[in-house]
DNA sequence: CGTGAGGTTGATCGCTTTCAACGGAGGTGG
DNA sequence: CCACCTCCGTTGAAAGCGATCAACCTCACG
């Protein structure tokens, strides 16, 4: 468990909120091990500590939506009522601490700034969400895919004269899942964009960003070139 | 504009938050008004008083995404950080009652549990959003509209053993921006529908719901049946 | 009654999906 | 150590759903 004083930390501009405070509890996750289900009571919010979670909606035929990839800083556990309203996976070994809702809500009471900073990562949350809705109505399969790798890529490596190394933590699958396509759809893609010299896969779950400016107008649908 | 007490009042369910206070001041919009556009500073949240506000993403080359369609009681500018990330438009005549958002923060540092509730609104809105993305990301179009109409006819009309009238107050285009679709597709889907008998369509902007359980079954693609 | 925006319907196109086969990496047990 | 197996990723061929292009209709409004 983290050594942090009871003073609560946040950085609202990359939307998380650490709260310091050793009777909340850590919890470890095998990879794919799930930390709730859809229908369980909303007990906590969690903070990733370390690894990736994934939460997504099932239907009940199979299909599957992925609402989102929470990497360590990430919050989780917004817009659900008292119930979860879809399941949580870990993609790896992962830690979280575990926030009871109750513990939330005190602490805004006691100290009404941290009312404004969670607000401010809920803002970000909302802002995450509408993006990934104007992604999945309006962006072609190769937007899409530009897409994620620049937010990947934003929110995991730090970039360098337009080349970043980037993991890839997730399947394939997760990632048509989280892009509303197939993962025939999402391996073809990478395959065109590694022959657009865009980027490369030396492994294939590690992408190497060869042109960052490329990828981006092609994420910002500024590129009809195929 | 609405007399009311300088006491706040808050419907967390529905997801506004209703403020009292003539400071504040309204707004009234002629159909088709914007009333920000992207890029404009976020001085302001909305609470829609009267009128439906349409919430969109525009692309450089004319694609749109429709974010959120806001009826009264709803609140706008969740989700935008110091600049508005979209732009919002009246589609019919409108009012709206403006609150800066510095007489917000001012409002949560004196009174907590209005941060609380709030932050519901806020919870509500990443909700709606996550909803939305699993519309885009994973339903078929006929899915899409059905769960579109069931949303509408529940926010704006009381149901009755399985029917309900419902105003349709956008076009086909604010639709099929809304769904991820195109005008013709929505048509085409529409007509599908009423051949299907679960919907009606006295006037092109009235709609009636024969069939709630049927639609219901069709957004919750629970039904394969064309 | 003319006009234009919004809505519907038809025919065709094409991007993504579906179906199918293959290859490679990692794990297990003989 | 190697055969075997399973999961994951890639690629090819064909099908399908929604998009595109186009025509026509309806209705509100001058």
């Amino acid at each position: 468990m983290h050594i942090s004083s009871a003073v609560s930390e946040t950085k609202v501009n990359t939307g998380w909120v650490s709260m310091g405070a050793t009777e909340w509890g850590d919890r470890s996750l095998q990879a794919h091990e799930p930390l709730f289900h859809e229908g369980d009571e909303t007990s906590h919010f969690f903070e990733v500590l370390e690894g990736v979670l994934c939460a997504y909606k099932i239907f009940a035929d199979g299909r599957r939506q992925v609402i989102s990839f929470a990497f360590p800083g990430d919050l989780v556990g917004f817009g659900h009522g008292s119930a979860y309203r879809f399941d949580c996976d870990a993609l790896s070994r992962a830690r979280v601490r575990c926030v009871p809702k109750s513990s939330i809500l005190r602490a805004i009471k006691e100290r009404p700034d941290l009312g404004e900073r969670l607000l401010d990562a809920a803002a970000g949350e909302v802002a995450h969400m509408q993006e990934l809705s104007v992604l999945l109505g309006r962006k072609s399969a190769i937007e899409k895919l530009a897409s994620f790798l620049v937010s990947l890529s934003e929110r995991t490596s730090p970039e360098s004269d337009g080349s970043a190394q980037v993991a890839l933590p997730m399947t394939r699958a997760d990632m048509a899942d989280f892009l509303g396509l197939t993962v025939e759809t999402v391996s073809r893609n990478m395959t065109k964009l590694r022959v657009m010299k865009i980027i490369d896969l030396p492994h294939s779950a590690t992408l190497e960003v060869r042109d960052m400016a490329r990828l981006r107008a092609l994420a910002d649908c500024e590129d009809n070139l195929y």
